[in-house]
DNA sequence: CTTGGCACTCTACGTTGACGAGTGCCAATT
DNA sequence: AATTGGCACTCGTCAACGTAGAGTGCCAAG
């Protein structure tokens, strides 16, 4: 029970410094919180946990702020998920319902994102790896430039563009296009490099090195591109935190503008499901040491699909951010289920 | 030739705020260039400069700084657009050639020019209102989802997802494909809504709805989001600048996260060809009034598509700025006409 | 184990004064 | 009429200094 009241502290110290911004002290804990005891009982248990690494002092005079360690216990053990308002949950539903598109979804779930938790939002678009294909299309732009476009069942459209060094004609794309679609319709994205792989044989020799590219293409736009794309707003909440970080919204500015460290963030995340919290340095990107990352998954089906999440500074309110980021995961899920 | 050399003392005040960012006064100025005078003679035409408004004093015994107005006269009459080294144009040439498709071009051309002028950079996507539709696909999705392919001359690819009441079967399908085929291939988008007038007309009156709906989202498509689509970059060069702008990159941020305002810097631009440049309050933007904007079009077959450009402080350099802007515009209409 | 008291340590803040950059004005010069 | 040197004046920056207050650690008593 002492145990207990130690980390009762931290809490309460980690939602002080989080609303305030300020490093809190002994007395004004007592104030803010009612736990029974004194300021001088409150500093022993602050020199415990600051011994043990939660908590630490700017300088010798000042309150206390939790370390990343603080935060991680604060996470791990403290802290439920804020369960949203029923207001709030209309909210997203209605203005998810409204998306027309998976791109309208994926637009409207990182603005959504960013506004409710007034943070950077990441969404990352429903993995090829786990869809199957719905469609292929192959169209003559010009009489050496086609464009092949691969439709998922989750309403995701990726195109290529391929150049031929030869002018196409029109029947050898039909034909083409035809044994596509027999070969890949309906299959896992998965496993298209094998379904393709004797693909070319069934054409005449001079005809081939068209075919290849056009595999190549293909390969490329479902393999290389799988899980590339994501979608970044609300950076503008970044500046609100001018004076609480270091010195440092320029480094995470420049981490976020890079779509690998984007997908970084989101693909260390476990598969199970739940929401994922990583804090300072748990990051392994340079440039976001001081903040903090939280994400879920979302899925169709019951089959994970991909993540999104939210970046913020190491104190945020992680309770109402979790909170969020469950039920917007949740939301798209619905969504594309519905879809 | 007194008037001659207030111009002078205004382009030197620019230089050197631009280089420095802190007010410059009439010692240093002499020091810096070799104008034949003395700081005496300096402050009086600062004093002249200062009645006109083309400069400013922060405080009384500060140095001036160049006004809003002074910027204007200073790209107007005294700076000419600088043209970029051999390297560069190669460095850019090259980049920019490597590009796959209208996407990688559009990708490609945001990260080169936020690259080259350390600011934030916008590119529009080429509008379809001067486009001619090479391609429209329908695709079936489910028994009652279809999705909508639009892919216009110029690479860009759309899609929009249609929901039908009732089932829709191939045939039809197959039906409405190769009559709006027919319809719209080849024509110009900005005829899009005169060719699909009477087209339901042409279907079994059960069918109509359908159609109509199809038709809808076509035409949402192509009208609405026609000269829609921005793509944003180099945002993080925004943080150089904390100390320089006021107080304000949370307003910048915000206001570069609206697609609406980026159309409207984008589109503000006169069709002509040159580089625009918008300084401080000339954007009519909330949120940009200590930003200048330097934008160019680029065209397709010598037809005006659309606008790039960069954002950055008003004390920005403007001649290396222009320089850089107009020589990727000219760039991306070279892949442009190549492909 | 808790608590009140106390000495101690810093930071934040306001004051003060010197310094220097920069200006405007004026009378002298060309 | 334009230019120039001189000079008084303004005002922001910076360092030094002192004070107030927040917060701590420790200790002895409950």
């Amino acid at each position: 029970m002492l145990e207990e009241r130690r980390l009762e502290v931290l809490r309460a110290i980690v939602e002080d410094f989080v609303s305030t911004h300020e490093p809190v002290g002994s007395k004004a804990l007592v104030e803010r919180h009612s736990l029974g005891v004194s300021p001088a009982t409150i500093r022993n248990d602050m020199a415990a946990l600051e011994d043990e690494g939660f908590i630490t002092q700017p300088h010798t005079s000042a309150g206390r702020v939790p370390t990343d360690r603080g935060y991680r216990l604060f996470v791990d053990r403290l802290s439920g998920v804020k369960p949203l308002s029923t207001a709030e949950r209309r909210a997203i539903e209605s203005f998810l319902g409204e998306a027309v598109d998976l791109d309208d979804v994926m637009q409207r779930t990182v603005r959504l994102l960013a506004q409710a938790t007034k943070q950077v939002a990441m969404v990352q678009y429903p993995s090829l790896t786990r869809s199957r294909v719905r469609h292929i299309e192959l169209v003559a732009l010009s009489s050496t430039r086609l464009m092949i476009i691969v439709i998922a069942d989750t309403g995701r459209v990726d195109q290529r563009s391929v150049e031929s060094s030869v002018p196409v004609e029109e029947t050898l794309l039909a034909d083409i296009r035809s044994r596509l679609s027999v070969a890949l319709v309906d299959k896992p994205f998965a496993s298209v490099g094998d379904e393709l792989a004797d693909f070319d044989q069934a054409f005449e020799p001079h005809d081939r090195p068209l075919v290849t590219a056009i595999i190549a293409a293909a390969l490329e736009t479902v393999s290389e591109r799988a899980d590339e794309r994501v979608v970044l707003g609300g950076t503008s909440h970044l500046a609100r935190y001018q004076d609480a970080f270091p010195l440092a919204i320029q480094p995470v500015l420049e981490a976020l503008e890079e779509q690998v460290v984007l997908l970084r963030l989101l693909g260390e995340v476990p598969t199970e499901s739940g929401v994922t919290v990583r804090i300072g340095a748990e990051n392994s990107v340079e440039g976001l040491s001081s903040t903090s990352v939280v994400t879920a998954r979302y899925a169709r089906s019951d089959l994970s699909m991909a993540s999104l999440g939210v970046v913020g500074p190491t104190h945020m309110d992680y309770a109402g951010t979790m909170g969020a980021v469950q039920a917007v995961a949740q939301y798209v899920s619905k969504i594309l289920d519905g879809q």
